[in-house]
DNA sequence: TTGAAAGCGTTACCAT
DNA sequence: ATGGTAACGCTTTCAA
């Protein structure tokens, strides 16, 4: 076997320390679990041998007795997001108090890898999965395998039609803030950047974008709708496409870090102010909106909150509970330079 | 195709398959693992019965047969930052590929936690692990523990004066380059921020700054170089005790992305123009420089290559290799508008 | 070709 | 208070 070349010293069982002292395994295990049945004489030679001899209990032997592996699963579809990266971050932390390790994997927005980091994850045997799903993700039976195998599950940001306990911000909300916002600093024409129609979070925003529109009695105009796939050179052609309208947009609105990211380049670079020219806003974690000249006018989301609460869904779960809920944290608009006429 | 109704229940086990077929557990084991000793009629039956109620090895049967685990262990200093968020998920791409899964810890950049990390990894068998130092680290014994243990480290970024693998950038030169392209820029008072001391990392790259100093014949004026504990805050007041001194600095070389951060918020903020009044350069991803403006000069990483690397340097070592080495990676300058008087 | 049994580390149960 | 044994899932002898 490849490993055993440097494994060299092995590590001490408790049937070492048993043969050790002379006595039974089943001794050693009451003494080392502080169980009662073991003279304190003898339980405090057990545990300065343990002690002396590092013993450290094999968590292997635990699992496959118990069939739990204090280890949960964690997958996002870009870990290079700072938004997932923060996010991910939390319920690492939040996991690790709690005595749990996170196994992450990375969907990198495909479906195809999405499903196997979810039967990696499952044959792992870890006690529950949290997980954003991937841009392509339509088809949830890989989610449904799960649910059926009692395999807990939390979706975050991207959540899906299906029953799931979800995490998710006020997406509605705050997309019609955030429109709201530009019509009232003197937009007419708002172009919106979104991911795929499938995914339930762009369409909630679009809803939210949708009644902004209506509630001040502004026309809908298709043409400046845009939702696919979103890379960042998605983004740059569709806002490329848009100022090339014969009426362009005076403000764009970006569902997505990325897009924001693409909207700028694709604005600036064809010489164009913002927001003199052109306002934007979006959806971008604190960090991005500050470090940008101008600052983008952005949703503030507490990603602390999101991971820690992920976790504490998916834990309830794994402890037991079963009540399916949705549970939705309060984000806001945050006014920056984006968006601000000076 | 039918792994419904028994997933609910429980997993299939070869014991199982055994029972149901009425042969015995090992034949099934024989057969699974495409080992001869098995009828060519019998191993047909047992690989359909397998298929059909979805059998899968569990994997702590294996682990406490073979002690390994074909996991390893990622240790980050902070994966909200975009520079170890897009390593880790280099890492983890290529640790999947070669059928390993990531466990990934956040030391928060305290010696406490990375020590308490290492423990939680090396209790899970872990078969190796992959590390950036925290800042705080000065003490190397949980590492020599690990070597001790004989459980494979490779480090990356932040490396040890120890003998350990490691995966760099050329960390002097590119500060020389960087150092020197201010100065040809036209800057006579050049700052240098930097982390802690005792970082190798910093040391490194204050010798290349001091090179360049050297060898365009400035003088070195050591209330510009401030080397302590990395955070936001830290960067803002040592950038406005910079900028309040009677000789002001007329460029800032910063060595850690947040650290860039932080002086661009003190420069702004003080109404002062970037790179008319003073120019910064600093360590940031192609993605901050990107999204900053004006756009950052920055020394460009393969942060995709170094994550390759990082995790061949520890496969090697898995695989029985044992020679320590020292893998550089060149990065280079790339110039943008923050050093670009215009 | 197949079966039986032992062992990896731990614990629950029953016996002493 | 302590010992013995079986069990978790799988593999590896050795025996039939």
């Amino acid at each position: 076997m490849v490993l055993t070349s440097y494994h060299v010293m092995k590590r001490m069982s408790q049937r070492d320390l048993a043969r050790m002292l002379g006595v039974n395994a089943s001794t050693i295990s009451r003494a080392l679990k502080g169980e009662n049945g073991v003279s304190a004489d003898l339980r405090q030679k057990i545990l300065q041998l343990a002690e002396e001899h590092g013993y450290r209990p094999n968590p292997f032997a635990m699992s496959l007795r118990y069939d739990t592996t204090r280890t949960i699963g964690v997958i996002v579809p870009d870990l290079a997001f700072s938004h997932f990266a923060h996010i991910v971050k939390h319920i690492e932390a939040e996991a690790r108090k709690a005595g749990y390790m996170c196994i992450i994997s990375d969907s990198n927005e495909h479906y195809e890898t999405e499903v196997a980091c979810v039967e990696l994850l499952e044959n792992l045997h870890v006690d529950g999965i949290i997980m954003c799903l991937s841009q392509e993700t339509v088809d949830l039976s890989h989610l449904t395998r799960l649910k059926e195998a009692h395999i807990p599950v939390t979706l975050f940001d991207r959540t899906a039609e299906v029953d799931f306990p979800s995490v998710t911000i006020n997406d509605i909300a705050t997309a019609k803030q955030m429109t709201l916002h530009l019509i009232d600093g003197g937009a007419r024409n708002i172009a919106f950047l979104g991911g795929p129609n499938h995914m339930k979070q762009t369409a909630d925003r679009k809803h939210g974008y949708l009644e902004a529109l209506r509630e001040r009695g502004l026309p809908i105009r298709k043409e400046l709708v845009r939702c696919t796939y979103a890379t960042f050179n998605s983004g740059l052609s569709d806002t490329i496409d848009l100022l090339n309208l014969p009426k362009p947009p005076d403000a764009i609105l970006a569902t997505y870090g990325l897009l924001v990211g693409s909207a700028f380049q694709a604005i600036l670079s064809r010489g164009l102010r913002i927001p003199e020219d052109i306002a934007i806003a979006g959806y971008v974690s604190d960090w991005v909106s500050e470090m940008n000249r101008p600052r983008v006018t952005f949703i503030k989301q507490n990603l602390r909150e999101i991971g820690r609460q992920a976790f504490r869904m998916l834990y309830d779960q794994m402890e037991g509970g079963t009540s399916v809920q949705q549970l939705i944290i309060n984000a806001h608009l945050e006014i920056r330079d984006s968006t601000r006429k000076i």
